[in-house]
DNA sequence: CCGGATGTTCACCT
DNA sequence: GAGGTGAACATCCG
């Protein structure tokens, strides 16, 4: 589920339902879930009698300002959040039917009773109190090309691995980062130091072209070559056969035909 | 039955 | 220091 587009609807979701309420309790008992030293002791310290004032998002991590205190949520792969049992995203989840409220990791019990629940089948994802938001590179959706081009500058990574490190550039998963590198005809192999001017122009482009279009079309799974990323899947701009491998760590699909 | 999967962190190599 | 690999987390799907 969550890449940046996801995340993003969670954000709104918190932000349009959860907005001004107080924190009467919090539901932190899966200690593995909490990350960065984070104890659930703290945790109640820090936000029981507090109200919710902002909400953030840099990249995949989401931010909740209550007053005196930043709270940071992962959603790993699988997690999702709902506010009063109602979730971002009506259907199409990771797991179809499957919705168990014994995945609930994490929760902030409002003092009118409602509820903001982080659910996550696999504990991928995980909770920190004040987390260090200095670690996270630019946030993937604004970036401008100026910036592409510094945090790629130099690299002798592959490319596709350096889109998706969270420190150069926050935000990008492996299916926004295939579908970013297709539309922008650019091999993910490719050593990421060595694009021209006019590549990173047009990867800069795709990068907030790929995730304005995919989040108004419903999300990261809604791109174009979504469909043929699998074993025996063809580009659905020229029909070539698609190769797959492992780039970055993920397994990957491009077109060896007009990715160059 | 087995392999993979929208992610992150960490240990261990080269 | 920069990169790469594999493990771990737990569940579902083909």
């Amino acid at each position: 589920m969550p890449e940046i587009i996801e995340v993003e609807y969670y954000r709104r979701l918190a932000d349009e339902r959860a907005l001004g309420r107080r924190i009467a309790a919090v539901e932190a008992d899966d200690e593995w879930f909490l990350k960065g030293g984070t104890t659930a002791t703290a945790l109640g310290a820090a936000l029981v009698g507090a109200k919710l004032r902002a909400t953030r998002r840099i990249g995949k991590l989401m931010l909740i300002d209550v007053d005196d205190a930043v709270v940071g949520l992962r959603y790993g792969m699988t997690g999702r959040l709902l506010v009063d049992d109602v979730a971002a995203i009506a259907s199409l989840e990771y797991s179809s039917d499957r919705d168990d409220p014994a995945w609930d990791r994490f929760a902030l019990r409002f003092d009118d009773g409602g509820r903001l629940v982080l659910r996550d089948p696999r504990r991928l994802g995980g909770v920190e109190l004040d987390p260090d938001e200095s670690k996270l590179g630019i946030d993937a959706w604004t970036i401008t090309t100026d910036h592409l081009a510094a945090r790629l500058a130099g690299s002798r990574t592959s490319l596709k691995a350096r889109l998706m490190d969270q420190a150069r550039i926050a935000g990008l998963g492996n299916l926004l980062t295939d579908e970013i590198l297709w539309r922008s005809g650019l091999a993910p192999t490719r050593e990421a130091g060595s694009l021209g001017v006019e590549e990173i122009a047009r990867l800069g482009e795709q990068v907030r072209g790929t995730v304005a279009e995919l989040a108004e079309r419903g999300g990261s799974h809604t791109g174009d070559l979504h469909d043929e990323r699998h074993r025996g899947g063809h580009c659905p701009a020229d029909g070539a056969p698609l190769d797959r491998a492992t780039v970055g760590g993920r397994t990957t699909y491009w077109c060896p035909e007009h990715q160059r």
